[in-house]
DNA sequence: GATGAATGAGTGTTCATTCAT
DNA sequence: TATGAATGAACACTCATTCAT
């Protein structure tokens, strides 16, 4: 079985996306997993390879959701107050507060230190794929003229709020509530500002 | 002369700005320095102690700075566009591109993941004051209601931007550039809704 | 197999009784084994567990034996001289000049000093125990009273003469043979003091 | 003024007498003292030389306080019991429980493993010369036969209580008084037993 | 699949000592 | 007299990794 492998994976992200890599051993991981440090060697070829798999991991999970949100864009969704809420939530849930997604993230936000594959996810995943598509979303409510500055004012405070409840401490239940609490109430003035803008 | 005592200060902060401490040893400092490694011993207990002095000059710094940011709003400034951009550029020039405190910055970034007073530094000081010292400017300029989210409306973005452009890779003149063309676009901006708002 | 582990003791016990300890490196005892320092740490937990496992054998090894004594005692030996001497032969081969024993009594005559363990096996083992079986011994040969009194007289030139030829110095032939000349002298007079008074 | 080089010495006896020299850095000595460690060598030439000089005081101590008892032996003294237990009472409230002796008496017991001078220092005045001086007082009472051995019967339990009450441990009122009443029980039985057989 | 045993490089830190001032 | 500053050598210990079994 591959369960050993997963376990390994689990831990590892467990374990690093809570103190950075370089501060979590391989001794630390094998035994949390509860197996020997050589046994981590049968299964990877070193420590950087099992942070690598998870880097995949996460870029296939995002690339995944990102098609799913572009389609939905393409359908013709988010057409109003409730689809822009709709998507606001598949973000929070779906990916910040998704367990996986919120260990890569922590573990990205201090490899991008040390790491370019980790700044180049990081940039990627918290700042380009992001305003790219709450950009296109802007166009498509809009008009295609300040969608850019539109997904700045908008995605600005959540990631303020992202790296402020979401991204470190325990993500636990009070985390995620004020997270939730400060981006909805920023969602919901910003959707309300916008309708007596542009209707 | 306390010249060797400075020069490990600094050292330890331009290596540990880049990797974060764990990543940093003694040896690395000492050589960058110029001196052996028993000789930290001497100008400090340990290397946690450098740290520690690094995050109280901080903490000084940065109460002096607001010290000075409160008195100008208490003097009446900012009245208007300018006495407001002003402030945005001391706020860049002083603290976010000012080498010590983006150093310190970076450092603390890294660290808040490990260490509660790193974490207690960062919320404090990339949070918190900022985004009440702007409410307080908010207030001034609009009167109390809707401060603190004017506040969050204005601030977000330069977090943002700080984080993309200024608190990670190199600090240098292409960085900084790009931080200042995007936040004084976006307060551009910001101020003339403002006056569209408020008049 | 667990020979390393084995050598490992064999050498600490071997340096240690020697100079003590805090005299003794982690390196001395490796490369005296014939391993590298890191090896050390897979076998044991640090320097101080290699001396926690010395002074738990020594306990156990000297539980033992007082057990063998007490039952012999209890099966009515030491009935006369012959069995009183052979008590003493007893007591000198298989534990004041047992090079295991031998070696953590100087170990322990080392580290009482600083610490309390040390002391307390120092303690019970070299004047509590002995004393206490010596005035059992007594108390069956000439009656309970002043038992304790002729332990002390008994014992008392025994541990001197230890000191003086057995725990200091190599133990050599020349050394026990210099101990074992002063001790069975020591013995024999005081057996026939003995005689004389109690018949 | 010499006074520093006599804290020092005095300083450095303190805890060296405890832990052993090799557990006493020059950093402990010069920080109880309260000078900079680099002024100690302006008193000493290094480390060792502070412990040999408290070495040779012992020994000029300890010459002087022989030549008294050896002088007063001659003088006729100790004549009977009570001079027998002057004797004790001096080499107890002299010698074993005198600060300074017994601060560099448990130094010796320490240092004897490692250090010859400290093995002969030892050897020299805990065994020879006072089991000597013991059978010359027993060569005075009793005439010369059997001296040897009434000497090793007398010190031999004073040796062992000197080892278990005064010379580990802190040497307060409770240690001393818990050896002096060990010790003079011993005596007395000891001079009675002596007045039994020898009149 | 997993592990017992080992290792070379590196960690932060302490040490006794030196020497110009 | 005393110290500020430095240092080379040593310290106990941790690291990621290897490899035969």
């Amino acid at each position: 079985m591959a369960e050993t492998r997963e376990m390994i994976l689990h831990t590892a992200l467990e374990l690093c996306s809570r103190r950075g890599c370089e501060a979590v051993s391989v001794r630390d991981i094998c035994s949390a997993v509860g197996i020997k440090e050589s046994s981590l060697y049968y299964h990877f070829p070193g420590k950087q390879a099992v942070i690598d798999e998870l880097y995949s991991r996460f870029e296939e999970h995002c690339a995944a959701l990102t098609g799913e949100l572009d389609a939905a864009l393409e359908a013709g969704s988010p057409p109003g107050r409730e689809g822009f809420m709709n998507v606001c939530a598949h973000f929070f849930d779906g990916y910040l507060s998704d367990p996986f997604c919120n260990g890569v993230l922590r573990l990205l936000d201090i490899e991008r230190r040390s790491s370019p594959e980790a700044l180049r996810l990081y940039t990627r995943w918290m700042f380009d794929e992001p305003l790219s598509y709450q950009a296109r979303v802007f166009a498509a409510l809009t008009g295609p003229g300040g969608a850019d500055y539109l997904a700045v004012k908008f995605y600005a405070p959540i990631y303020l709020y992202a790296n402020r409840y979401l991204l470190c401490g325990e993500l636990d239940g009070e985390a995620k509530a004020a997270f939730r609490e400060a981006a909805s109430a920023h969602a919901a003035r910003f959707f309300s500002e916008m309708e007596a803008l542009y209707g």
